[in-house]
DNA sequence: TCAAACTTTCAATTTATTTTGAAAATCCGA
DNA sequence: TCGGATTTTCAAAATAAATTGAAAGTTTGA
């Protein structure tokens, strides 16, 4: 397979990655151009790359910088901003981890925690079943939380091992 | 907080919690609602309950049999289908991981498998930058399918076990 | 076999999301 | 401070996804 192809088939592919898991086609796919490019990239350049408008690569840009995925790389001499993606996957993933559990998992515990708070007085087995099953979620999301939170900490201590070897 | 409020607001916050990772709210929403009802419910009652038309209705609760995680349950002198959702939620989540697993992850290790086979020729740094991350990726996705692989196969073997000291 | 009860399909519509592109804002060297 | 280079914003347009509802299909009891 060509260069050219393989790369266009990667960024197809990590697009469409992206789609199934909440993230927009483009930014999945700016991510992969800089994710394969040696040399970090100005807004011209992916705007050409990927064919997309101006306000679009500026947008998709900032967001990955947002995710923590992507840095400015400010070029002596040069005006223009350029940008690198994260290199280390396993890094990139910690991030996504890190992210999406701050904004996700962390704002359903609060509403979970809220819910539970059900008034004792039915005791209707529609609300029997109701209180079991908040029970229920919190306590495994609870869990979930708490691997991917240890996870994304885990750089360098106890838990990094012991995945590890899981991983092996 | 009453039950019907709470109940809501549980209906909503798990639909929009399915909107982030690809889901669509409406087959989220029904999940909701079959998790937190004690009795099986028909499509009427569905519809009923979230105001949405029959052919959604249908479509969602389809989908939401093909995931695995909603049941046809069949009254003996009723003609109608009844559905009801498992409600060990360890256990659905096990069951959502193993489909997207199957598939997402196995179809992408299967591009990056194709992908892999670069021409050797072309030794730009850009061809080389490329090969190196495609193998860093598939390194990296490999690992995470790895375990995802075992720990939906854990119902109640030692990965189980050792997940649960981790969790602890 | 018929017909009522029920389920499925799908073209048309509605709704939500993404993208564009040009104007406004910002930045920076002289 | 000015003016060109660059980035950011955002209303309008384009695209994509979900939803409807009625027609077609299926199942079942008599």
């Amino acid at each position: 397979m060509k260069h050219e192809e393989a790369k266009l088939k990667f960024i197809q592919g990590w697009g469409s990655l992206g789609t199934n898991w909440g993230i927009n086609r483009t930014m999945a796919q700016v991510h992969a151009l800089l994710l394969i490019s040696p040399t970090s990239l100005s807004t011209e350049q992916i705007m050409e790359e990927l064919q997309i408008s101006r306000g679009n690569a500026n947008m998709n840009v900032r967001e990955l910088i947002n995710w923590g995925l992507v840095r400015k790389d400010l070029k002596p001499g040069e005006r223009k901003e350029f940008f690198y993606a994260e290199k280390d996957i396993w890094k990139a993933a910690m991030q996504i981890i890190k992210e999406r559990r701050k904004r996700e998992l962390e704002p359903l515990m609060q509403v979970l925690g809220e819910i539970k708070s059900l008034d004792k007085a039915d005791d209707s087995a529609e609300a029997k079943e109701f209180t079991k099953m908040m029970g229920n979620i919190e306590d495994v999301i609870g869990k979930a939380d708490g691997v991917l939170d240890k996870l994304s900490r885990a750089q360098d201590n106890w838990l990094m091992g012991t995945m590890m070897k899981l991983l092996k």
